[in-house]
DNA sequence: TTGTATGCGTTATCAT
DNA sequence: ATGATAACGCATACAA
């Protein structure tokens, strides 16, 4: 049963305490009460500008509630030892990785997916994709390309396919370029956009599946001459700070991850405080930054009907800027 | 008396640790150990680029040393609480923050400074843009302008002297260019460019604080049809990806904040384990990524200086390969 | 070699 | 309303 103090012995306890500048010991209060108020944040890229503006949300919104973060690359490290009440995971739970994760961890996943997985906040870059593709079609273009980099990364398909269903739905051409054992992003995207331009299939817009690729094309573009977007249209993904470091300024897909990320830790905290075992999973809307890398196909007489024949000379002129 | 144990026993123990799935409790080890063999690293800013670079390698090396790391963007959260066994600090020293970090906190500072400072890992900004500055000078330019941004930041006044320094030693004319109140570097960096231009005094080169405001400047720049490096020279600061997204792709000051960061994890651990006190500090070097953005001035006419006179016919040539 | 007691700093319980 | 005491899970020192 619990006693009412009174306020002179509250008052005067604070005194003490503030005289001795007595902290108390958290270790010893995790210990005793089985909770150290501190979560995991696991991810593979700390390096990646998409992850840097997660972690700010996540941590604010951890220190907001009283929570400590502790960041890893490596999850053995942080789970099963009592660091952490729970841990944030920056990958699908259907991920391998996750099954490394014992049924008695508190978790929440922070990552795309195209449904509603529980434990999971999430976006869908299906539709991301499909938003980007459709703007496009929707801007009038009729042969489109998509730099999707490598193969080998799982989440390109969802945005492949919702990039795919844009173009199927919109009844336009399209052309999808990749590349093999990627090390170096901007660079894959510099190549895959020369690669695009000497093709000379009369592209007039480019969807790339990041920022980086995106990027990577600019330079392509620009070193040939083209021009952004009068000649070809570009979208980029994740809506980064580098999306805003060409010019012009890239339109970008833009996730909700900040959000996403503060919704976790408050999800995973509610779970921690109130017992809550799953919660059903969260979806949060992708957008469209736009800014100024697309327009209208300004070269109207390119396009002479949906199948799009290009005239050679067009093609001559357009290559001239290099 | 340290006595020794039998194979055959370590092996039984081991065996029945792996059948229970022993996982020792990291809290109660902490608690009587008296060491949670966690690190904490404090920062004000997360979303920097820069400090993503650093944010990576101080993590891995944490890791590899076999320490845990809280990251948190408020000092009281993550001292004096017994939670972590040492702290490493992104501001310098003599910053006000660092005042509120009690002596008997292990601490290593990582930030720029012109001086050895104790426990500090640091490398020099003055330095840094003295090398920016001199390169410019050396490639022959004689009118260099630099953006500061900012008044305020006081990290600003180091790149400012060395500027300066390298601007004085090279006989050079120099202009420096700053805004009030700076909410977007990027934009910063673009009107401080238009203006720039505006002021038509024969600037060839310029200097950027940092590469947000590089990446601003060389918006404005291509949008007058100023061309880099064959009009106007730009070297950028901190090496980020930035520097590598536009095109041409920025020459940038490299400040080694990654090994910092290595190097601070290290000397932590150090003064944790074999109970080193202080260290002298270290210096790092900064250097020069050198990349595209910056030649001899080329409008040979301009420039009268015996010290630099440019053919038209070297001109061409070297344009070829962009 | 192996078993056992004590303490780490706090919270929670019980008795006063 | 307050003081004493037992856990929390582990490491260590000491006894067996």
């Amino acid at each position: 049963m619990v006693m009412p103090i009174s306020e002179a012995t509250i008052r005067r306890i604070k005194q003490a305490a503030e005289e001795l500048e007595y902290r108390p010991n958290a270790v010893a209060r995790a210990l005793v009460q089985r909770r150290t108020y501190t979560i995991g944040l696991f991810s593979r890229e700390m390096t990646d500008p998409h992850f840097a503006q997660m972690l700010e949300y996540v941590e604010a919104k951890a220190r907001a509630m009283g929570y400590h973060l502790v960041v890893s690359g490596e999850l053995e490290g942080i789970i099963g030892h009592g660091r952490v009440d729970g841990i944030i995971v920056l990958a699908s739970p259907e991920d391998p990785l996750s099954r490394r994760i014992g049924h008695d961890t508190k978790v929440v996943y922070v990552w795309s997916s195209n449904q509603q997985l529980p434990n999971c906040v999430s976006w869908n870059d299906e539709e991301g994709s499909y938003q980007a593709g459709k703007y496009l079609v929707e801007l009038g273009h009729r042969r489109i390309a998509a730099l999707f980099g490598d193969y080998e990364e799982s989440v390109r398909y969802d945005k492949a396919e919702g990039f795919r269903r844009a173009m199927k739905e919109g009844g336009v051409y399209w052309r999808e370029y990749c590349c093999e054992a990627v090390t170096d992003m901007i660079d894959a995207g510099y190549q895959l956009g020369k690669r695009l331009l000497a093709d000379r299939e009369g592209i007039t817009a480019i969807f790339a599946r990041n920022d980086f690729l995106a990027v990577g094309a600019v330079k392509a573009l620009q070193q040939m001459g083209v021009a952004i977007p009068h000649d070809i249209s570009l979208v980029g993904y994740a809506d980064t700070i580098l999306a805003r470091s060409t010019s012009p300024e890239l339109t970008s897909v833009r996730t909700p991850i900040g959000q996403a990320g503060a919704l976790a830790v408050e999800r995973l905290v509610e779970a921690l405080e109130k017992g809550v075992a799953h919660f059903p999973g969260i979806m949060l809307p992708t957008s469209l930054t736009i800014r100024q890398s697309c327009s209208p196909p300004m070269h109207a007489q390119l396009i002479q009907d949906d199948k799009c024949v290009v005239k050679e000379a067009d093609l001559n002129t357009q290559r001239e800027g290099g």
